[in-house]
DNA sequence: TCAAAAAATGACCGATAGTCACAAAATGGG
DNA sequence: CCCATTTTGTGACTATCGGTCATTTTTTGA
């Protein structure tokens, strides 16, 4: 048996036990559709997929290390989708808008995505000191799409649609902020059965949103931009592949 | 035995119940602060609250309901505290500026109680119709601190400080949702061990959170007012005490 | 064909939320 | 002050679920 044979048997092996992690991340992600992230149950994802509890464990560390694998995935799609917007060749504040749409698109089409999300913010503040394989690679990847948005702001400071008054990155945190504040107020209206704001106010996330990137828009433009971006929507201009 | 000494019996009961669930949840507090809500565990809020498990359980119905009561008491302090930003005779504007630093101050002096809050939204997607005393009592004061956000909004707009071609509850909305992204950025930045954006980038908080408010001064102010709240600092103005 | 390695399995364990039968304490009339 | 009744407190116990591991099954490769 020669040793390129070897080398065809254990790639296909790597091949195969990746095919496995992804068919188990995908029975975990349609649970936390179907029940929430809160009521994953180990047992039940492996039955999902077909396999014994044990060979769940096989494949991921723990629960834990499981929804951080669903997290790796979330964030390496929004950073695929975030950086195809820095290709066009548009101005820095317009990319600002787009990739502010792209993540909220991002959210409403992928909840569970987003709620995996959720979860590994929430244990960067609680547990001390979890390992997880994912761990390194979610960080990178959220990494990359707030330099996206560093981007998008040097460019439109370049380009003069950007008020360059402001130091980019900390720009870029604001604006990160801001727009999860706005993402996690849209995902909360669309996966909550009770109370919620928005219906009661009959305001519809379309122009709440079209209404956050005008104010956005007057906050960050130079002088020379302003009342450009009032009446526009930006809502459309969303990462659909 | 008279009607009334029978009342002020089942009074004094009343106010003795309620200290002690008040007690109960103090210990709860004490923890979450010490290993996190994650880690909680109702045996240890029985031991710290010296109290056996079942009479914890005699006055919260489950673990959920425990943590919503820490939210009941939360959401009411905030609220109490954003009211009194009300109170003063400020510009609209400027009303909306302190209620968002009371916001900040509150959730960096009691990150438990945010944490709390944060617990109270995730239930809102995840359970199907749980029951607990606190479910109504909470809503009800985050009502009331949106109330204020729009008050501010409206006195701003009546004295000329901030644009009125906003809907006015639309805009409480987006200042709400922007607000609860940067002081969730906050609290993370503070309470997680972690990688952290703004350690890395070398930008302090106070400064991110004087340009947010600048941001939105920008974003919303009259063009009359444009410029007036450029490098003004609204840190300071917390609502302490 | 068969022995060694790899993968799969599910009975089992430990932790913890929640329960309940019983015990202790408080109440109030006589 | 005593005792019956109601209220409150207690901790052993149960159910559930994350995680483990000895054993079985499958794959590999000579």
């Amino acid at each position: 048996m020669t040793d390129s044979h070897k080398m065809g048997i254990s790639e296909r092996k790597e091949r195969e036990k990746e095919q496995k992690r992804s068919l188990m991340l995908e029975a975990a992600e349609a649970l936390i559709l179907e029940k929430g992230l809160d009521n994953l149950n180990m047992t039940e994802v492996a039955d999902r997929a077909e396999v014994s509890k044990g060979s769940l464990y096989q494949y991921f560390e723990s629960k834990t290390d499981l929804v951080l694998g669903i997290c790796n995935k979330a964030t390496g799609l929004l950073t695929k989708e975030i950086q195809k917007v820095l290709t066009q060749d548009k101005p820095g504040i317009e990319l600002v808008h787009m990739i502010g749409s792209t993540f909220m698109s991002f959210v409403t089409q992928h909840p569970e995505y987003f709620r995996a999300m959720k979860f590994h913010d929430n244990l960067k503040e609680t547990s001390d000191l979890e390992d997880s394989t994912f761990l390194d690679s979610c960080s990178t990847n959220m990494q990359s799409s707030f330099t996206c948005m560093v981007r998008a702001i040097q460019i439109g400071m370049q380009d003069g649609s950007i008020n360059s008054s402001y130091d980019p990155k900390e720009l870029a945190l604001i604006l990160w902020a801001t727009s999860h504040g706005m993402v996690s107020m849209a995902y909360q209206h669309q996966n909550t059965q009770h109370f919620n704001l928005l219906n009661e106010l009959g305001i519809n996330l379309k122009s709440l949103f079209e209404n956050f990137m005008k104010m956005i828009g007057c906050g960050i433009a130079t002088e020379a931009q302003k009342g450009n971006y009032d009446s526009q929507s930006f809502f459309e201009t969303n990462g659909t592949n």
